[in-house]
RNA sequence: GCCGAUGUGGUGGAAUUGGUAGACGCGCCGGAUUCAAAAUCCGGUUCCUUCGGGAGUGACGGUUCGAUUCCGUCCAUCGGCACCA
């Protein structure tokens, strides 16, 4: 054993074993439990960042425990290769995306193999190789026969200057990133595929999903956004009716106006013959497209001049265009109550329109020249229906209109259709030919996959297959014709919402999945960030469901248990390669290791808490680092010349016993620290308690050798998780032929646990005044009598009425006084 | 704006089921060792204090014998908002 610490050496010296040894290649094995562990895998954007590293220590910790715990372990890596950060780098490096992707991916895979995480590495998958993404083209034309993928138009950022469509992240202020100029809507024609169908699925099933955190469940649900109202429709004299949905059809009486979208059919009929109208149109054209950017913008609007009929008064209601309704979602048209919605008041008082108040709350006041009431009440003002709480006006109302066929009941989703395509290069190209004569087609298996041009160069100006014919001039399959390629390509959250099915039998050439994905799925533990609790994480539960009614898998959900990790904030946001502000691991590996590195950020927050980054401290680590390795060094030293006995356990005296205790205790904290709470600093602090113990223990007869072994090897096996080279080394060096990362978790000796005395605390209106330590399962009466009897209590105790003593065993006693 | 989180010493954080607030680190201060330094080891470190104690977990209220923990209102920060991944 050398007398230093040499991370650098150790650490490539473990990873050769785990190579050679295959230490992480697995194959399905019905004799073990399964287990399988799965990060979210990373955009090759270049570098590893710290927020990899976390998530990575995280998923290799649980990997690394389970393993120890006798489990069939399969943890498998890829990249999420297909995205915008490759066409931007190409931009500005004239560098072909994929040539930057596949470097990238080099650069990182060495990364990832330099901090030693488990990986079946045989299991590998780049979203961008056409050997995987054939079969999400395979996938998509059936589900494109099956009528679950159609065709409309959508809405896009557009930018003029550049002749390009932006991602939202694009658009700043209004303006394309690299040409300043205003961005358009501009509406296309695009595919879509009908998660709507699903809806009540992803939602009812979120009740199945134990595993997952509250927060993100309620997320879902919320987003999904099932509700149930009323769709009405409002007659126009001499046109079609205007239908609008709302879930709080108690204040139809209220209703002053109604308010459509700018791209509404009766807004582009209002324009034709009145320019303030149109002008206010055109002013809409160029208007951010996000949900963010719709709700905090001003809300402005224009009187159409055209009106309709209230479904119940019969009255004359005003029809506006107004910029925050969406055409894409329900009808494009909305009804207007300002007394009972804040937004539809502000936008009365701005153009005072008139306000009609037809709810009153059931035991207050409120004064609606102030603001709109917003909550359920009774309702007033509403001729037959006043009186009548929510629910009961929700029924008549429903009924009333029922009958006039003026409205019906809907069941309504905030949750949209999938648009899936992009008009972009770097991604999979979608699967679709299109004829003159048969429309759109799907290309035939024998075809598949449709693989995108690699060598090419790329200028920014729209993607680079739209201008290469030898890439969309092709025949149509079904009458032979000249037809077109689809040239756009899939949203990239497709290649993610099926890949940790792929990994369970990522050779086969010859289908999508095999029964090796039942063996495997579902995935026992995913780990990843917060930042994708609803799109990504929602993606695949619904690709799941699609595949399993392909019969392709046989279960209803991806994720067994989730972990979202927290964000490594730098500079207080998210980091990204976007925002140049990301922490590259490479320097702190060279300089401390591996295992350091990995400790730190494990050990500076919880998994699931934000993190700021700041590398003060790491030292520390590395620092405890270098205790474990002396403490062993120290025992080896000792042990030339001492001989560990078999260690008894009875025959001990306090001060070993006392370092027994210590060390079961330890592990079954650790074990429980990273086992269920999946609390990774407290474990690593338990840790460092006991290696500090330990570290002060240093007697060398026989009993004492053997205690000091078993607790070493105890640290050993319970760090190896955490810091596995180190603990690789360290436990050869104590002489062991299995390699560590073969044996199994140590158990805890309940004998060792067992207490004789317990300290109780005493408080004297909840203050603590006292501590005793008495014999454990003490009786109540004499816990009471002992701690009334406390000196330091009778202080505060005299002259006072005693009210009442309450005694938690084995723990603590509030004397409560007057 | 809406949805979901978070807020504790100089600092990262701990307190698991409502029961000792500040575990374990970092930093700082003092000591040992050293020719000296690095490294290492030992001790101290929430604030105020008349040294009895008092206050204190973003703010203000509430429930309770007892609240960092539960409830209400507010403030600040972070994530998501459908074309960043």
């Amino acid at each position: 054993m050398n007398s230093e610490y040499n991370a650098l050496e150790i650490e490539s010296q473990a990873q050769q074993y785990w190579k050679e040894n295959k230490s992480f290649e697995v194959v399905e094995d019905s004799s073990k439990e399964k287990y399988y562990c799965l990060s979210m895998f990373p955009y090759p954007s270049g570098r590893l960042h710290m927020g990899h590293v976390r998530n990575y220590s995280i998923g290799d910790v649980i990997s690394r425990f389970q393993k120890m715990q006798g489990k069939n372990v399969m943890q498998p890596i890829g990249w999420d290769a297909f995205g915008l950060p490759a066409e931007n780098a190409a931009l500005k490096n004239k560098v072909a995306p994929a040539k930057w992707t596949y470097e990238n991916i080099d650069y990182m895979r060495d990364q990832l193999s330099q901090l030693g995480f488990g990986y079946d590495w045989s299991r590998e998958i780049a979203t961008c190789n056409p050997k995987y993404y054939k079969w999400e083209q395979w996938l998509f034309v059936k589900l494109f026969k099956k009528g679950l993928v159609y065709k409309k138009n959508a809405v896009v950022n557009w930018d003029p200057v550049d002749q390009t469509v932006l991602a939202n992240e694009q658009v700043i202020d209004g303006r394309g990133w690299r040409s300043d100029a205003l961005i358009e809507k501009k509406e296309i024609s695009q595919w879509f595929m009908r998660i709507t169908d699903y809806a009540d699925e992803l939602l009812e099933s979120l009740d199945s999903l134990d595993g997952w955190p509250d927060a993100v469940k309620t997320m879902q649900k919320n987003w999904i956004g099932k509700s149930v109202g009323l769709e009405i429709s409002f007659n126009r004299i001499n046109n079609e009716p205007l239908k609008v949905y709302t879930t709080r059809p108690d204040t139809l009486m209220g209703v002053t106006y109604l308010a459509v979208a700018s791209e509404h059919p009766l807004a582009i009929e209002a324009g034709s013959n009145n320019t303030e109208v149109q002008a206010f149109i055109d002013d809409c054209k160029t208007m951010e497209t996000s949900e963010a950017a719709m709700e905090t913008m001003e809300k402005k609007g224009v009187n159409s001049g055209l009106t309709c009929v209230h479904p119940i008064t019969g009255q004359e209601v005003q029809i506006w265009i107004a910029n925050f309704v969406l055409m894409g979602y329900g009808t494009g048209a909305v009804m207007s109550v300002p007394a009972h919605d804040q937004r539809d008041y502000e936008f009365a008082q701005k153009y005072t329109i008139p306000m009609l108040e037809v709810i009153r709350p059931i035991n207050a006041e409120h004064d609606i020249t102030q603001n709109a009431f917003t909550n359920k009440g009774i309702l007033c003002n509403s001729g037959e229906f006043d009186g009548l709480n929510f629910d009961e006006a929700f029924e008549a109302i429903a009924q009333k209109l029922n009958t006039s066929n003026l409205g019906e009941k809907q069941t309504n989703y905030r949750l949209r259709d999938w648009g899936i395509s992009r008009q972009r290069y770097w991604g999979c190209p979608i699967p679709i030919i299109n004829c003159e004569s048969c429309g759109s087609v799907g290309v035939p298996e024998t075809d598949l996959p449709v693989t995108l041009p690699e060598d090419v160069s790329f200028d920014g100006i729209g993607s680079p297959i739209k201008k290469m014919p030898e890439f969309y001039q092709t025949t149509c399959p079904t009458c032979g014709g000249e037809a077109q390629r689809e040239t756009d390509t899939f949203d990239t959250f497709f290649e993610s919402s099926w890949y940790f099915a792929r990994y369970a039998c990522a050779d086969n050439t010859e289908a999508m999945l095999d029964e090796r994905a039942d063996y495997w799925l579902e995935v026992d533990q995913y780990i990843g960030g917060i930042e994708h609790a609803i799109l990504h994480l929602l993606y695949a539960r619904f690709f799941s469901k699609l595949l399993r009614d392909e019969g392709l898998i046989n279960h209803d959900e991806p994720f067994k248990n989730l972990l979202t990790q927290g964000m490594v904030l730098k500079d207080g946001a998210k980091m990204s390669k976007s925002k140049g502000n990301t922490v590259d691991p490479a320097d702190m590996i060279q300089k401390y290791g591996a295992d350091t590195v990995r400790l730190f950020i494990l050990f500076a927050a919880p998994p699931t808490q934000d993190l700021e980054w700041s590398d003060s401290g790491l030292e520390g680590s590395y620092r405890f680092v270098n205790k474990v390795y002396r403490l062993v060094e120290g025992y080896l030293a000792d042990a030339k010349t001492n001989d560990a006995l078999s260690l008894d356990g009875v025959t001990l005296n306090k001060e070993q016993k006392q370092i027994r205790q210590k060390t079961h205790q330890s592990l079954s904290k650790i074990t429980d620290d990273i086992d269920r709470r999946h609390s990774f600093n407290t474990a690593i602090a338990a840790l460092m308690e006991l290696t500090n113990t330990l570290g002060r223990f240093k007697q060398t007869d026989g009993q004492s050798m053997a205690i000091r072994l078993e607790s070493i090897e105890i640290i050993l096996r319970t760090l190896s998780p955490i810091t596995p080279h180190l603990c690789h080394y360290l436990w050869q060096q104590l002489g062991h032929q299995e390699a560590i990362i073969d044996t199994l978790w140590p158990s805890v000796d309940k004998k060792a646990l067992q207490q004789d005395e317990v300290q109780i605390i005493v408080q004297v209106n909840g203050k603590l005044r006292a501590k005793l330590m008495l014999n454990a399962n003490t009786d109540k009466s004499i816990v009471e009598a002992q701690a009334l009897a406390d000196e330091n209590v009778c202080k505060f105790t005299k002259d006072k009425t005693i009210v009442k003593v309450i005694v938690v065993p084995n723990k603590l006693v509030n004397i409560v006084i007057k």
